[in-house]
DNA sequence: GCATTTACGTTATAACATAACATTTTGCGG
DNA sequence: CCGCAAAATGTTATGTTATAACGTAAATGC
């Protein structure tokens, strides 16, 4: 019944390497149905809400797909380090720095609706600090600036 | 038997103040309905959720509150900088810094729920750096760091 | 007063997320 | 291979968060 007819977005080897190597390293297992919703957020150049996610696939497999389906599959993708949560738009995003699992900083165009993934080292020490002087256990944080991106202002107020 | 005058949460002058001052700057009103809302939230040491807020709201008032009528007045709040938006939990909390608007960062206890609300230039200022040196224009940052507080941590992994 | 703007009320619904439970698939020891 | 246990998936229902659409009332300015 693993009906492989039903198509899928196409997923660059590097992708699924990544996510290969993720799943060994934690023990977890990679399924049809958990590539396929992360072709899904890979094929698209924009953050995606589960809704939109869900209609999506919908319309690729030609199949119904429940909400909770693709919200667990999220929760899957984001335990191995390849996907995001924008929390202050309640939507998904691939990771766009593969090595390696870690904290992001967004940059998020309210103008395009772009969104720029960045590491900065330097703000991650500044945040355990701030914690440090607390007393206070990070376990992960959340930065997302808003605003608006290069290009948008460029093309700017005409 | 209660001749219900409708009882608000205890309001001290610091807070009402601080409202109608920013009020004044960005010539909006406060009115009782508004000014119900913000200390209902100060009255709470804990990050409340607008459907929380309704509920507390509705037994102190004794009398039906729609959600769009307490997102109304979260939005106004938020609009005079009085209160911030977890976006993490999707909940609300007083500011704790009154003495003007700004941008803060949070840290949320996972164990306990409690919220530190600080101000650190050196965030800001890094946050600046990271968005100029791609030609992002910031509007405004959310930094939440979630964790352990201090005092959770000290009474031990129980 | 009267027009205009701002706030508020009411009903309905959209959008986001999870609970509870049944079934299927997979990995593994016998 | 068999059968068990764990993990993944499917299905239905519901909980939670937020806004739309539209009407009424109150404050503001002339």
């Amino acid at each position: 019944m693993s009906r492989t007819s039903a198509k899928a977005a196409p997923l660059a080897p590097k992708w699924r390497e990544l996510a290969e190597a993720r799943c060994a390293e934690m023990g977890e297992r990679l399924t049809p149905a958990r590539l396929a919703v992360y072709a899904e957020l890979l094929a698209c150049d924009r953050p995606l809400s589960a809704y939109e996610l869900i209609a999506l696939l919908e319309r690729r497999q030609e199949r119904k797909i429940a909400p909770l389906t693709v919200y667990r599959h999220l929760d899957f993708l984001m335990r191995i380090g390849v996907v995001h949560r924008l929390q202050s738009a309640q939507s998904y995003v691939p990771c766009d720095h593969p090595d390696h699992p870690h904290d992001s900083q967004f940059l998020l165009c309210s103008s395009c609706g772009h969104v720029d993934e960045v590491e900065s080292r330097g703000i991650e020490t500044m945040l355990s600090e701030i914690a440090d002087e607390r007393g206070f256990r990070p376990d992960h944080t959340i930065v997302e600036i808003k605003g608006v991106c290069g290009t948008c202002a460029d093309s700017g107020p005409d």
